[in-house]
RNA sequence: CGGGAUGUGGCGCAGUCCGGUUAGCGUACACGGCUGGGGGCCGUGUGGUCGCAGGUUCAAAUCCUGUCAUCCCGACCA
C-alpha cells in the first residue's frame, strides 16, 4: 500500500522499473516534505523541509491548538534554543533521559584556515566556557526562567505555551515520526497544590485528543504510562495513542504530571496563603510535527494523501475541461460564481486554471494532494448546467445541479470529515483485541497486530520480558480501567483489569 | 555502535559477477505537430566528473583499498 512509503521508506530501494504512477505513490509524502539535502556528506542527518503544501497543514493544526489553548487560559511565550550544560543537568532524570541525544554547541566562531586556502575552521580560541545544550525540550530554560517569577501564590497559576523547534539527535531517524528536528508546541505550567496541577494534565491530554479526533479525524485511547514508558522527570503521564493502518501503534501527544520534581531541581518556592514556602506543582504537555505522520498514516490510500476537510489548505478544487479558448472563458464565468457562492459559506476553494496541465493530470495530482472534493467543469455541464463532485475520501463521482451547490458541498465536506473518523475508528476496533493466554497474545501481533488488551501483573519485569519476547510494549492503561479480577497473561499473577499492548513507532 | 544492502542525468533503474567503441532505459524537462470529460500520441532535443579519495591496468561504472552517505534489521528512542 503507498502509506507503505512512510512506513517502509525503503520502498524505492525495492521497486524495480517503476511506472509513472508507481514512481508518484512510492515517494507522495513528497507532496508535503522532502528529506533535508543540506550538503554532500553532512552530519546532519534526518532532517526535513516542510515544503509549502505540508505546512499549509502544520498551520492549520497550529491555529486550532492555539485555539484551544487559549479557550483554556494559556499564553504563548518564547525561550532561547541554547541550554548551558549546567541547567540542562540540574534535572536528572531528565537530563540522564536526554543526554545520549543532545546536539552541543562548544565553539562561537570560525576563521580562514591557514591549511586550506578559501576553507574555514572551528577557531580553537573559541571554546565556550561552558558548553550550550541545543534543547531536546525546554524545562531546564524555561524552570530557570520560572524561579524567578514566583514567589507568591499571587504569582500562580502559570500557564505557558511555546511553539518552537527541538533536536534531537537519535540514532535512527523516521520520516515525520522521529527527525533529528522537529517543530512542536510545549506547554509548561507551574501550580500551587498538587490537585490543581495534575487537573491542569488531565485537561490537557483531553485538549489533544479532542484535537485529533475532532480536527484530525484520528481516533485516539487516552490513558496513563507505565512507570518504564514515562517521560523522564514526570511523576506521571498521560498520552493520546493511535492505531495506523499498519497495525502498529503512534503515540499521538503527552502530557505530563511533573509533581514537584522541576521545582525541587530548579529551587522554585512560593509563600502560601498560610505564609508557608512550598515548591511548585508542575506540568508540561506538547504534541509536535509527528502529528502529521499519524495523518498520513491514519488515512491515506493508494492514491496519495486522503486530508479531512477541517485540515485540508483547499477543500474544494475546481478543474475546467475544455478544448477551445471560448470554452475556459465560458467555464471560468461559471466557476467564478460558483468560488465565490463558497468562499461565503466559508469553504476554502482554488481553481485550477493551469493552461500547462491536461485535465487528467490535475485530477491525479490533486488527489495525490488530498483534496477533499473536487468539481469539474466542461461544456457538457454548460449545457446542462450540472457540475461532476469527486469525493477523495470515497473516490466516487456525481453529477449534480449546479443550483444548490454550496449548501451541497458544505453538508458533504461535514460528511466526508465524519466518515473519516468513523472509517478510522471502525479500523481501531477491529483491532482491540482481547486475549487471556500469552500464545493467543504472541499470535494476535503476528496475525492482525494493533492493540492487545490483556491483563498484566503491573511489575516492570513482566512487562519488560514481554516486551523482549513479542515488541509489544504497553502502550497504556487506558483512563475508562474497568475493574475486572483476571490473571497477568505473562506471569499468571493477580490482576485487577486490562492494559493495552502493541508494536509501536 | 553490531548485522545486511545500496550509491550511475531532476526522479526511478539497468549495466558491475566475467574490465574494452561515444555509459543505456523509463520518466521528467524544452521545442514542434496531432490531440483534449482520468496521468495522451508521434517526432526532435537538453541534461551524467558512474558518492568521494587512492591503487592495479595499455584501458576502470566494472577489480583492490580506504572513506563518506543513505536504507533495512538490531540496539536506542516521551
Amino acid at each position: 500500500m503507498a502509506y507503505n512509503a512512510i512506513v517502509v521508506p525503503n520502498y524505492n530501494n525495492m521497486a524495480k522499473n517503476l511506472t509513472k504512477r508507481e514512481q508518484d505513490y512510492s515517494k507522495w509524502y513528497n507532496e508535503l516534505v522532502v528529506k533535508a539535502d543540506l550538503a554532500e556528506n553532512s552530519a546532519v542527518r534526518g532532517c526535513m523541509v516542510i515544503k509549502p503544501y505540508g505546512y499549509a497543514i502544520w498551520e492549520k493544526m497550529q491555529a486550532e491548538l492555539d485555539k484551544m489553548f487559549k479557550a483554556t487560559g494559556h499564553q504563548n511565550a518564547y525561550f532561547p534554543l541554547f541550554v548551558p550544560k549546567s541547567l540542562f543537568e540540574a534535572e536528572e532524570k531528565n537530563a540522564e533521559g536526554f543526554a545520549k541525544e543532545c546536539a552541543v554547541v562548544t565553539h562561537y566562531r570560525l576563521q580562514n584556515d591557514p591549511e586550506n586556502p578559501g576553507k574555514l575552521r572551528v577557531d580553537p580560541k573559541a571554546k565556550l566556557e561552558e558548553e550550550l545544550v541545543v534543547r531536546p525540550t525546554s524545562e531546564a530554560v524555561i524552570w530557570n526562567t520560572y524561579k524567578g517569577w514566583i514567589q507568591s501564590y499571587r504569582d500562580l497559576p502559570i500557564l505557558i505555551n511555546q511553539w518552537a523547534n527541538v533536536v534531537r539527535w537519535e540514532m535512527r531517524t523516521r520520516l515525520f515520526l522521529r527527525t533529528a528536528e522537529f517543530l512542536w508546541q510545549e506547554g509548561h505550567t507551574a501550580h500551587a497544590t498538587k490537585q490543581e496541577a495534575l487537573d491542569e494534565a488531565k485537561q490537557m491530554n483531553q485538549v489533544y485528543a479532542d484535537f485529533v479526533q475532532n480536527f484530525m479525524a484520528i481516533p485516539v485511547i487516552q490513558g496513563t504510562k507505565t512507570e518504564s514508558e514515562r517521560f523522564a522527570g514526570a511523576e506521571e503521564t498521560y498520552c493520546i495513542e493511535a492505531l495506523m493502518q499498519d497495525g502498529k501503534a503512534l503515540q499521538a501527544g503527552t502530557s505530563h504530571f511533573l509533581g514537584q520534581n522541576f521545582a525541587k531541581a530548579f529551587d522554585v518556592k512560593f509563600m502560601t496563603s498560610e505564609g508557608t514556602q512550598d515548591h511548585v506543582w508542575a506540568t508540561s504537555w506538547g504534541v509536535s510535527t509527528r502529528l502529521m505522520g499519524a495523518l498520513i498514516m491514519t488515512h491515506s490510500d493508494d492514491n496519495g494523501l486522503v486530508l479531512p476537510p477541517n485540515l485540508a489548505p483547499y477543500q474544494v478544487v475546481i478543474v475546467p475541461i475544455y478544448k477551445s479558448e471560448e470554452q475556459l472563458q465560458a467555464i471560468s464565468t461559471v466557476a467564478q460564481n460558483i468560488m465565490e457562492s463558497l468562499r461565503v459559506n466559508n469553504i476554502s476553494v482554488k481553481y485550477d486554471n493551469r493552461t500547462t496541465q491536461r485535465p487528467g493530470a490535475k485530477f491525479a495530482q490533486h488527489e495525490l494532494q488530498g483534496v477533499p472534493i473536487r468539481i469539474a467543469i466542461g461544456p457538457k455541464d454548460l449545457e446542462n448546467k450540472t457540475v461532476e463532485l469527486a469525493r477523495r475520501d470515497t473516490l466516487t463521482k456525481e453529477n449534480v445541479p449546479m443550483a444548490g451547490l454550496a449548501e451541497r458541498i458544505g453538508q458533504m465536506l461535514t460528511t466526508v470529515q465524519e466518515s473519516l473518523y468513523n472509517k478510522a475508528v471502525e479500523f481501531r476496533e477491529h483491532h482491540i483485541t482481547p486475549v487471556d493466554t500469552f500464545d493467543e497474545f504472541k499470535a494476535v501481533l503476528a496475525s492482525k497486530g494493533g492493540f492487545v488488551s490483556a491483563h498484566w501483573d503491573g511489575t516492570k519485569e513482566t512487562e519488560q520480558q514481554i516486551k523482549d519476547l513479542t515488541k509489544a510494549t504497553i502502550r497504556c492503561i487506558p483512563l475508562d480501567f474497568e475493574v475486572e479480577e483476571g490473571h497477568c497473561v505473562f506471569s499468571g499473577a493477580p490482576s485487577r483489569g486490562r492494559v493495552l499492548f502493541a508494536k509501536a513507532y
